[in-house]
DNA sequence: ATTCAGATTGCAACCGGTTGCAAAAATTGT
DNA sequence: ACAATTTTTGCAACCGGTTGCAATCTGAAT
């Protein structure tokens, strides 16, 4: 169907290797012949096929992105980065849902029958045990948003999540509040229990605080406003750290519907950033994640991992930061 | 580095054509062979390698999606619709993100390097030219949320956007507005073009009506809100058809902001329906597009399309649906 | 036991490229 | 002008599969 490299070189009058050499940079052609075969491969529009060449180079140029956040806004805009950044400097994304449905198993196996060169995982509610399986098939991995750990089985990029909980734990103290509670995401999600962790870590040493504890079925709109409207049946507490912005945007929304307000009511601090939170009608307390360094660097060192398959495993931590906006009271 | 067939072939004590006629279905093995060379496969890990495969068969399983909408959470949605459909019948998503800066030759290139099997443009803002070059360049291609011509020159999957502006006026007059607002998206948007038409349709053929209009710069939260700052500040309408729900959210923001409140002071109707609409503290009334059918009739039609490779050119149309919130006074 | 159709198998060529190697051509130095 | 280098070139084998074809095998029918 498309034009090949044999056409190009009977066109130019050359062998097959010279069109090859044409197009790999590094190889040894004069000028004439490479003008020739411009020329006919011009006439002709031909363009490489990538695939074929892959067979011998053994680099497809292509890197598997997995991920099971298709219904957090937040994904859209790591979404946008990656495929951004891996254009630029010309890898092809595949991309993988990887819902309740679907397998691991399976998302491995076709991954591998794509030869993908690497793969990046993007979520932060799946285990690491998720993303050793490809380090396991020889599958350069790295895990994005992924949990930190000191000697991580595979390559992680993130933030340092047990860090995030005590960075809003110690915002909410700073504000004076008194009653405070935790409205993490969904129980198992490692994002959640480092939060968690550091958040508690910092309320144990704090004196004369109540802290109280909840959860939300999913870092979503709806479960946050769910979890939100329990909380407000019963004694609810002054301000809240909320599992991400996603489920915060669900936590205001039940605290209005009830009538209260933030931050005169309720104070709320999310996590995340996502562009939403700075809309207006939302304007959220919250805790940055920088995505594009994220994002960036789990590009850079899938890369690393390519040239170099034996790399030690490696955490990469960016610090977060509080964005003052709208939902807690002033300092 | 991976399992090859000849290794499998090798263990088995088979050729490797039997090897290879165990993984295609609808060729001739013995139940004996297969079992051997299943227990081989088994034993070495071997899986296929569908880019080799592909070079034969010329059938890579790999479908392109170009999109320019990541900052539309709409399509977040859509893009999880998508992998799960494409996923659910065995093939891969190249995702390709056509930003301001990538020019659409380079993506047109890079998809015939991959030789993708066929390619789905999704935007609602592109040109059909820019479908037609795949057309041009004989890949199977459709254009999702795409204009609707009577005669396309590619296959075009979406809703009638004529059909929804007068949705949207009927919908407004019904309400007895008399001062009814266009906030268009982007000018040149075709999308924006259909909707603006019918919708003065309408509004011509109705007695007493004083019709304004405007546009945004884009689809999005900002653009939106600042349009209808704009409004604001002049004399406006008593009502507004919103480009999309994004836009409907900024205009939204935009009327709270100046301490004014929908539906009592201006009424919203949006475009889209996305997830977030029904978002308690939005609660936005607009018109729904069925995603899920038009994002399934695409992949059902780009497989139609590479299996007829020169099947005429079909515009599939579904109908929206106002969907009664709270951004409109009641009938 | 023989015949014969149908099923199964392996051979070898091919898909569209890449690459090591040795021969050929161009360049350099004297 | 000639030898010594360096650069460019084509040949042929290979990457990991598929597939048409002819040969072999199988089992049923006679």
């Amino acid at each position: 169907m498309a034009v090949t490299l044999k056409e190009v070189a009977e066109r130019a009058g050359v062998s097959r290797s010279a069109v090859s050499r044409t197009y790999t940079d590094g190889a040894s052609v004069s000028p004439k012949t490479r003008k020739k075969v411009e020329k006919a491969a011009k006439e002709l529009g031909y363009s490489p096929n990538a695939l074929a060449s892959s067979l011998t180079t053994g680099r497809t140029k292509l890197i598997g992105l997995i991920s099971n956040n298709f219904h957090n806004p937040l994904f859209l805009e790591v979404f946008d980065l990656f495929t951004r950044r891996l254009q630029e400097i010309g890898l092809r994304l595949l991309l993988v849902n990887l819902t309740d449905e679907t397998d691991p198993e399976s998302s491995l196996r076709m991954l591998k029958q794509y030869s993908v060169d690497g793969v990046i995982v993007a979520s932060s509610t799946l285990s690491p045990e998720f993303a050793k399986a490809f380090h396991d098939a020889k599958i350069p991995v790295v895990h994005s948003f992924g949990r930190f750990a000191s000697a991580p089985d595979v390559h992680v990029v993130g933030v340092d999540n047990v860090e995030c909980g005590r960075m809003a734990a110690r915002t909410l103290l700073a504000r004076g509040y008194k009653h405070i509670g935790f409205l993490g995401g969904p129980k198992g999600a490692t994002s959640t229990i480092d939060r968690r962790a550091g958040f508690m870590e910092v309320m144990g040493q704090a004196k004369g605080i109540k802290v109280k504890e909840s959860n939300a079925a999913a870092y979503s709109f709806e479960a946050g406003r769910t979890a939100m409207l329990k909380e407000l049946k019963g004694t609810h507490a002054e301000a809240y750290f909320c599992g991400d912005d996603v489920m915060s945007i669900g936590a205001l929304s039940a605290i209005n519907s009830s009538g209260l307000s933030a931050p005169t009511d309720i104070g709320i601090i999310g996590l995340n950033d996502m562009e939403m939170a700075k809309w207006e009608n939302i304007d959220l307390t919250t805790i940055r994640q920088p995505i594009k360094q994220i994002v960036d660097s789990s590009v850079e060192l899938v890369m690393a991992a390519l040239e170099d398959s034996n790399r030690h495993p490696e955490a990469r931590l960016f610090s977060c930061q509080v964005i003052e906006r709208g939902t807690l009271r002033p300092l």
